[in-house]
Parts: structure tokens; C-alpha cells; sequence
DNA sequence: AATGAATGAGCCTTCATTCAT
DNA sequence: GATGAATGAAGGCTCATTCAT
């Protein structure tokens, strides 16, 4: 698992000097925050630079404008979210499946990692921009796609695409609403989620996800001839 | 399964004519489309007020303001969504399970109910406001509720609270992510969603589910000392 | 020689009122004296307002943005300006020649006309905007028009179109020069233009113009096959 | 006829190096053919510094501001369009008038200097400056008086200053309407002004202000008393 | 001598709201 | 009960200018 390397992409004639690196990530780290607070629309550019301790000329210097650095922002929280790419050789599809959801569980509470990105994220899944596209491509379907392959690996080659789809969106599901509304589960369940437990969370989630698969793909066995 | 009864709430100096119902309703079939479509924040009273065919000044003069006719709007949208009740006696945990995660689908899709709800729900889970308490109390909390105590019947008493609410979450992140984030989905797998296959969704999340919360139950008997 | 009748063009959902045009007429006086002081671009819409008393949102409301307003007070300097539609029977083309350059002459310095229609159209000839065409085709063509007429009566059928047309523009030039330049000439000669000596000035643009156009006529004459 | 020494204005600190000179040149190529497109007021100077191939900040060096730049760029105008000082002796003053019109106009379309200065001045006339003082004295009035030797030359000592003026400001309106004015033309009649007829036209011009000016002439004698 | 970066001021525009009818 | 008109506030953006290197 290695993170995206994040590409600057600089306006024309603009040096890549390091002094307006830092410039860049401070407007950049501001506007995840602002963003992540207010949403795209009903955050000001004025929030954003007061918070970066910038000129709001600034946005305009190094990001064109504000949905350019919107942007910008999407593009820098999906670099700094990890997606898993291997696994260790002799890890079983369970293991790997724990492995996956501890993973994403941790990342999304990581202390050294800003904590609007999900809030951001959640933000452009209800209201896509044309960043969405790039979540997609970088973020969501990885994922997807490494479930779904230990999904396989679980109910064999007698499943269809279909059930394979379906189950990875099961587990998709359950980890999603942890990962992008745990707002809602707070509100439901004030004590339920808390720092010393994620343990149990990812335990959890990776049974009752592993009981469902393991019970697919026995009705298969009993069943062979369906698809 | 009953709408909840939308109250009216009447600014002081207006009559409740029929003339003016109507111009209110307008107001709110429009609101739920543009606020579905861009977000409360992106959304302009000019943009509502065209589409309702009615004066800029009539949301002053209806609703007070921009922000008390969205809280309407979503109050609307509950009405209009129905919250499962009761259920016929006789019926096992696992046939209402599959009744509610089918009821909750079909009204998804109800053709006769405007399809912004979700979307305008969507919305107000990623960024909440005011009305989201109402969100909370009148939708999601009883249908928690509902599939927490289905779950229970499942479970047995055995089960500790921690539990029962974690099942029941894995379950409802199933159908929140088909009920609020089917754009998700639809980009993932684009033909997965269609309208002649929500019975296979249905069974899909339900025969998932089941079958862990079997293995759940089974579990608890093989270490009841396990809490 | 009638005005031209302003068409008033409204935005949607704007009624014609009293009142809306009231404050539109003041908007488009306002506009004319400072878009004639400072030109399109330096000109502000706060200078504007302001000097119109009115807020800078009425901008918006009656002419969307500033190059709407900017467009319709060239509208509104037009239909202000009259163009010579016919001339009374029985008048030589010499006559009329001298009638048109009265008019003319009298027309921009006329006291019931605002001064700064000449100033406003010397912007728009310096840096043409899309309100150049309305300008050719209302006010110089049919002003070309009548005075290539003119000069085609006295030239007599045996001028080629070449002739006629350079001996026009040789009279509307010197026209030009003092109804969008005087400041050139005021600077040159301090004393020569005031408000009693217009009819020199008249009499001498017509004197200079006809001679040649007589001199040219007979030199025609004595060169038929020159053509 | 030789032109203007164009005297170079440095800035305290500023070393006049060879390479300083180029980027003080290419400023003001760039800046005249922006200005002249877009005037004053709507041109940038980043357009211009674009254009120019240098940065911004190099305005400011070389120039101070962007109004010093423009004020640059009228006397770089100025100092490229030569006035005529002198005539061979033995000239006619109708020779001289042939002769000064078709200098204007030859320099007017000479490829060899840049096509924005009629440009440039017809912006600065439209909406002058503190530059239009040079522009005055350094072309309007040489020109001017110019014409005006020569006009009082053919009408001879019994016309008054104010015939003299007049008939040059006449003569000069011709030629101000094609130097500066062109656009108007080619709108009005298309396929008048082209690169093969600048003779005719400036025949024409001639002709036309030589068989005034001899009308003129011949009236005083004939009204000798009339002053 | 030149440049990348940063900034304050100001402009146009939009928007929600209110007023008068 | 409804509407056209008007308005203050604020937002995004641009621009000329300056600073530090």
C-alpha cells in the first residue's frame, strides 16, 4: 500500500519554488478544512485565506479560482488516502478482508492524517463536482476492485459477477457508513463509536461479512446449477 | 405504515385558503427539486420562485425565508416517506426483515413520490442543519429502532446491546448506500440498477444479512460466556 | 426628419412601469455623462448610481450588467439624435447640403439634447463595441446616404460611384471632425468655436464643400470619357 | 522631414544598458499594440508583459507604472511618425498640399512602422490624457500650421486668420476622418479604401481642397471689402 | 536587471430580503 | 394574497503594484 504521489499542477509561469509550495499546501490545507466544514458553496474564500493566514489574491495566484482549488483540495485529500494495492503473499481472502477493513477503519481516524477528509468527500458523493470522477478512478474503485477480488476468492469461481458485485457493495456499504457518516451513527448511538473500540468495530464487520459470504457460498454447493 | 401528518405552520397574518395552500405547495415541490439538484447553499430563491411560477416575494411571505422554507421543504420530504409501523401478526423476524429492507427500496423508487427525496436527504446527511434532528427523530430513529428489535428477535436475548445495534447498522449501511448513494453505484457497476431487479437487490441484502446474523446467534451459543 | 422612436427592451418579468422607467431613464442619463466622462471601461457603475441615486443592484434588475446599460445608452443617445428623412420640395441640392450641415451643427450643440451624445459615440468610434453596428446603421449610413444623394444631384449622372462616395466622406469628414473632435480644434485655436458663430462655421463648410463639388462638375464636363 | 528624437525618460537607478533598452522596446511594441487594442483603461499590463515576453514586475522597473508606460508609448508613437519641417524650394503651395497629403497617408499605411499608432491616437483623441499635450504639440499643431502656410499661400494676404483656419481645419478633418477614422469607412463602403488607391484617394483630397481653396481666393477678389 | 510571489484595493455581480402597491 | 421594484450586503475575482531574491 503506497500512497498516490500527488501531482502539483502549476498555472503557467509559475516556478515550483518551495516558498510557494508552502503557500499552496496552507491554502490547500485551509480550504479542506473550510470546505469540509461548509461545503463548496457556502464556503467563502475569505474563510479559507483568513485561515491560511494568506491574501484572498492568493487563490486567484496559485489556483485560478475557488472551484480550481476545490479541486485542488479533492485531489490532495485523495493523495493523502492510501489505497491498498498488495497484501502479503499466504494471507487467506479472510485475512486480507480484515486486513482491508482494519485498514480503512484506521486511516479514517489516523491522527497524522486531517480528519475533513471525509467530511470532504462526503460533501462531493452527495453533490458531485467533476472531482467525483477522480474519487472514483483513485479511491473508490480500487477499493471495490480489491474487494471484490477477495469477495471471489471467498465464494469461488461458481459465482456469478452479479452476486460478486453484490456482496462487495455489502461490505462497501457497511465500512461507507462508517467512513463518511458516522455523524448519523453518533447521533443514533452517542457511545458507540469511540477511540478504544474500532477493534471491535472492524471485528465485527468483518464477521458478519465473512458469515454472509461463507453462507453464499455453501447455498452455491447445495445449488450448483443456479447462476 | 402511516405518513406522518405534515403540520401546516402558518406565519401570523395568513389565511389558510385554498389559493395559498396551493401556492405553499408549489413553492415546496420546486424547493425539494432545485435544493435536491444543487444544495441548499448553491440553490437560489429566484431559480425556486421561477420554477413554481410564483413571485420572488412569495417565500418572504409564505415561509419567512430561504432557510425556513428548505426546513419545510425537508419536513415535506418526511411526510412523504413512510415509516414502517407495524407489522401483520404472524410474520417471522426474517419475513419482516425482508418486508422492510422491500418496503424501503420500493419507496425509493415509487414513481408516485418525487424522486428528489433521497438526493435532498443526501444532502442534508453531508452537511447537516437544523432539520436534520427532524431527519433524525421521524426517519432514521424508527427505522433503526424497527431493525434493531428484528434484530434482537434474531439474536435472542443473548445478545448484548453492543451487538444488536452493530448488526443492525450493518444492516441499515446496506440500504443506505442503495437508498442515498446509488450514484455511487451506478458509476461503479452501471448496469447493476435497474428497475426490473430490485427483487434480486432485495434478497441479495436480506439473504446477506440473515445469514450473518444466523452465524451471529450461532456464535453466541457456542460461547454465551463471550460478552 | 423624425426621431427615431426608443424601443424600450425589457428584461422578463419586468413590468412597464412608471416608476421602472423612471428609474431606468435615470440610470441611462447617468450612464451617458459618465460613460462620455470616463469611457466604457473606466467608467464604474457605483459612479453611476450614485449619480443616478439609485442602487448599484438596479443595474442588475433593468439591464442585467454593465455593457447591457452600456449598450442602451447608445440606444438612447441615437434615438436621441435625429437622422434627415426628407427635405422640403422644391429645395436645390445645394439647399439641402446647407440645411444638413446646419443640422447637424445645430443638433450637437443643441442645449435640450445632452452634451455628452458626441463625447459617448467618439468613445464608441475610438473602441468599436458590438452597439457600433446600431450606431452605422441609424445614424451614419442614413447620414452617408442623404449627403452622397446630395452630392450625386449636383454631380450630375456622369460621376462614377467612386467620385460620389469620396466626395461625401470629403464633406463628412470635415463634419466629423467638428461634431466628435472639437477639443482637437478648441486646443488649436481657443477662440475659434463659440456659440455665435456657428453660422460661419455652416456657411463655411458649405461654401468649401460646394465649390469643390461644382469644380468637380465641370471638370467632368470637360473630360467626359474620364470615368 | 526627419523625426523626433525620442528622448529616453530613465528612472533614477536605472542603468542604460544595452539589455535594459531592449526590454524598455519590446515594452513599449507590446504595450502599443495593446493599448491600442484595447485602450487605456481595458488593457492589462499583463497582457502587455506577456506580449513582451517579460514579467510584470518589469513595468514597474522600467516604467514606474502603467500610466508612465502609456505615456511612453504615445511618445514612442510620436517619435516614429515624422512631421513634415521642410519643402523643396521652388514647390507650389498646391505642389506642397499634394505633396504633405500623400506623406500622411503613405505613412499612415507604411508597413515599415507599426500599424497601432493611428490606433493608439485615435483612443488618446477619444478620450485624451496628460499625453495629448505632446500629441498636440508635437504633431496636431506642426501639421496644422503646416496646412496653414500653405492654405494662406494660395488664398493670399486678403484672407482673414479665421478663412485660413478654417479651410485647414477642412483639409485636415479629410485627412483625420481617413488616418484615424478608417474603420468607420471600410464599414460604410467596403471596397473603398485597398492598398492599390491610395493615389486616387489622395488625388481626390487634393483636388477637392485645391478647387476650394481657388473658389475661396476668387470670391476676396471679387468681396475684397468683406473681412 | 529581472523575476516569482504576494498583496490591498476595488469592481462587477449576485442574492436574499423588503417595500409599496 | 401577490407582485414588480428596490436595496444593502457580501462574494468572487481582477488588477496594478510591491517585495524579496
Amino acid at each position: 500500500m503506497t500512497p498516490v504521489v500527488q501531482e502539483v499542477v502549476l498555472l503557467p509561469n509559475m516556478k515550483n519554488n518551495a516558498a510557494a509550495q508552502e503557500t499552496r499546501r496552507k491554502l490547500m490545507d485551509a480550504g479542506g478544512e473550510i470546505f469540509a466544514e461548509r461545503g463548496l458553496y457556502a464556503a467563502t474564500i475569505k474563510q479559507i485565506t483568513d485561515r491560511a493566514g494568506v491574501n484572498v489574491a492568493a487563490i486567484n495566484y496559485h489556483f485560478r479560482d475557488k472551484f480550481e482549488l476545490y479541486a485542488a483540495v479533492v485531489r490532495y485529500a485523495l493523495s493523502m488516502t492510501p489505497t491498498p494495492l498488495s497484501a502479503p503473499a499466504g494471507r487467506s481472502p479472510e485475512e486480507r478482508l480484515r486486513d482491508d477493513i482494519a485498514f480503512m477503519i484506521a486511516d479514517r481516524y489516523d491522527p497524522s492524517r486531517p480528519a475533513w477528509r471525509s467530511t470532504l468527500l462526503a460533501h462531493e458523493f452527495a453533490q458531485p463536482t467533476a472531482a467525483l470522477e477522480a474519487v472514483m478512478e483513485e479511491l473508490i474503485r480500487p477499493r471495490a476492485n480489491f474487494i471484490e477480488d477477495i469477495v471471489r476468492g471467498i465464494l469461488g469461481p461458481g459465482a456469478s459477477d452479479d452476486d460478486v458485485v453484490r456482496a462487495a457493495l455489502s461490505i462497501g456499504g457497511q465500512c461507507f457508513f462508517y467512513l463518511y457518516h458516522d455523524e448519523i451513527i453518533r447521533r443514533l448511538h452517542p457511545g458507540l463509536i469511540h477511540e478504544n473500540n474500532s477493534e471491535e468495530l472492524v471485528s465485527h464487520i468483518t464477521e458478519f461479512s465473512l458469515a454472509a459470504l461463507h453462507a453464499m457460498r455453501k447455498r452455491q454447493k447445495q445449488a450448483p446449477q443456479r447462476r
